[in-house]
RNA sequence: GGGCUCUUAGCUCAGCUGGAUAGAGCACCUCCCUUCUAAGGAGGCGGUCGAAGGUUCGAAUCCUUCAGGGCUCACCA
């Protein structure tokens, strides 16, 4: 039992012993640096269940505390905040506790438990990754982490967005347009003669943008011929082509299904590069070639159940104007599907593939924030058990100084070169350091990637979700101050610490604390709480302001009294151990960001 | 126009279920490297928490209205 529980069932019994009154709950907070005292009782709200002088209350129970809680040592009376004064051993016994739990914070994922699925980055299939996709893949990423350590199973899953006409423009641009490589076949990822287009996914993406050029100026030779903008845009011989070839897969033709096959593999590895170099990785792959005929069964069984409806024309339509929401179709007049219906049906495969999934995150931008209220009103509707336990994880876009993104002005930020940068930058700030002797260049390489990944990582991850983010490449990534590369130092240091303390400092001890190791504990003590807390609401950002907080009350702590050169053992051997403790709750907390943490830098 | 969402220091952001004098970093100014890594620390400057009402012992936080930004309202995905 912590001291915060033991603390509320006194306050409790006190409450009733005094006044003979019973009070529902007890209201904490911690104690304001410039009080004195650890653990605040807040007594208005007291006052709900008995009249009376706030500041009499709080000295009456004060007393009553001291009195029958003996880690309670003192107390005093501000306004209506009573401020309790805890003994040092509460805190060094829970840190004895803590130090010997290698995965303090962490619950196990329990069986009985359901597990989660979380969808995120599904891209698709014809340009490179970007910016946005980053943001995408760092927040399912770690979020799929936070909610594991808190102790559920989790399945990473992405849809991927391997069909439609995108594709068929890709590869049609490309089996027009594509030059001889080194073999003097046309050029795949490994004989073409431009370095650039090596990754797979940047041919792939390269050839899409060349099919909007070719198209571009189809289109202006139609309108000099005397069309309409309109008619251009739709007589243009490259998209008749490009829907034609879209028919000729959905028909199963061999030579499109292979041709699409060869490229979509072409993408998948250089996505695998991305995914590696970014570190995040998936359990599960769902590809919307297999999924988009999904759903069409359960609409019948929807207008069978009442909740959808069929009008005269054949369409399928769910009425949500009851719950403030629009009329959404489900499927077309023609009995094809739609993306909602594409999206029903995956959702209900999910639970049919993994039968221990009772909910599922889904990782995308807030653009849609739309379309998944619907979807999940539409699941809730159909009576799944299991659509009360959706979310969306919603994020709002990544912006640049110029304005959006847009890949046809060239203002997209691409995902691999972004990382590149970031390295790059971590090098120089680095090497203008210089403190890396002794490394062989291998060794500093991945250090720099660490550090300038480490920087990218935390700056994205370390805001709210909700809001959306001003990107600016040039100056917006800092390595200074609440950043990935100051938790890091901060890391590094201590690591440098424990590399010197030659002395054994493996036992338990109990010391009278420091002041400013009683704060460092209350910090650490909190870690727990914050993971079960980032789980519920899907923030990495707390974790990513937690560790900031803690980093900081170590600096503080570490400016403020020696570890090392401190003469009494019994104290040396605690400062070891808790600068060790956190480091590994840097280690632990930036693990569920995604975020590696370097032994030296 | 309807719905959702955002607005906190010059800039980038924290601020948990309402709690004490609203906090960090950057930038600017002062100090601190012969002591365990100065990518650091200590301090200063800087705020009508978008605006106005309301709820209450107490509001950046909850409610209403308004203003400004974003997203969205397709037989597209």
């Amino acid at each position: 039992m912590n001291i915060q529980n033991t603390i509320e069932t006194k306050v409790k019994e006190g409450f009733l012993a005094l006044y003979t009154v019973e009070i529902p709950s007890v209201e904490f907070q911690a104690t304001r640096k410039e009080f004195e005292g650890d653990i605040t009782v807040v007594v208005f709200p007291m006052l709900r269940y008995k009249k009376g002088n706030p500041v009499q209350i709080g000295e009456d129970l004060g007393k009553y505390l001291v009195a029958n809680v003996k880690e309670i040592t003192n107390y005093n009376v501000v306004k209506g905040f009573l401020n309790l004064v805890i003994e040092d051993s509460v805190y060094t016994n829970f840190f004895n506790e803590a130090y010997a739990n290698a995965a303090f914070g962490f619950i196990k994922p329990r069986t009985d438990e359901k597990a989660v699925m979380v969808e995120y980055s599904s891209p698709n299939t014809n340009k490179p990754l970007h910016l946005g996709h980053v943001r995408n893949n760092l927040l399912g990423y770690s979020v799929a982490e936070i909610i594991k350590a808190s102790g559920k199973n989790v399945y990473k899953t992405q849809i991927i967005n391997d069909r439609g006409i995108h594709i068929c423009k890709s590869m049609l641009a490309w089996e027009k347009y594509a030059p001889n490589g080194s073999d003097g076949q046309k050029e795949t990822p490994e004989t073409t003669l431009n370095t650039e287009l090596r990754k797979g996914d940047k041919l792939v993406g390269n050839y899409y943008v060349k099919f909007d050029q070719e198209y571009k100026k189809e289109i202006a030779q139609l309108i000099a011929k005397g069309k309409t903008e309109e008619e251009a845009k739709k007589q243009a011989p490259l998209l008749i082509a490009a829907q034609q070839m879209l028919l000729k897969w959905e028909a199963g033709d061999t030579q499109v299904v292979s041709l699409w096959e060869t490229m979509n593999s072409w993408v998948y590895s250089g996505f695998g590069v991305t995914y590696k170099n970014m570190g995040v990785n998936f359990d599960t792959l769902y590809y919307e070639s297999n999924t988009y005929l999904l759903g069409k069964d359960v609409v019948a069984q929807g207008i069978e159940k009442g909740v959808f409806i069929k009008k005269e024309d054949g369409s399928v339509w769910c009425d949500l104007t009851e719950d403030g929401l629009d009329e959404k179709i489900v499927l077309r007049s023609d009995g094809t599907a739609v993306y909602m219906t594409q999206d029903i049906g995956t959702a209900i495969q999910r639970v049919k593939d993994f039968p221990d999934v009772g909910g599922m995150v889904y990782t995308v931008g807030n653009e849609q924030d739309y379309h998944f209220q619907v979807l999940f009103l539409i699941l809730k509707k159909l009576g799944f058990d299991w659509s009360q336990q959706l979310h969306h994880l919603s994020y709002g876009m990544v912006d640049l100084p110029s304005g959006k993104m847009k890949s046809r002005e060239g203002t997209v930020v691409d995902a691999d070169e972004l990382m590149l940068e970031m390295t790059a930058t971590a090098r120089t700030i680095s090497e203008e350091l210089g403190k890396l002797e002794g490394y062989s260049e291998e060794e500093k390489n991945e250090l720099y990637e660490t550090i300038g990944l480490g920087a990218l990582k935390y700056f994205i991850l370390k805001v709210d979700p909700k809001k959306r983010i001003l990107f600016d490449p040039k100056s917006s990534v800092d390595f200074q101050g609440n950043t990935g590369p100051f938790i890091q130092y901060t890391y590094a240091r201590i690591q440098s610490i424990i590399k010197k303390a030659t002395f054994d400092y493996s036992k338990a001890v109990t010391i009278d604390l420091h002041e400013k190791e009683k704060e460092l504990l209350k910090q650490l003590e909190l870690y727990p709480d914050t993971i079960q807390q980032a789980a519920a609401n899907y923030s990495p950002a707390l974790i990513a302001n937690y560790t900031y907080e803690l980093v900081k009350e170590f600096n503080s702590f570490y400016q403020n009294v020696s570890i090392l050169g401190e003469e009494d053992q019994d104290k040396k051997i605690f400062r070891v151990q808790l600068a060790k403790k956190v480091a590994n709750t840097i280690k632990s907390a930036f693990s569920l960001l995604g975020i590696r943490v370097p032994e030296r830098m």
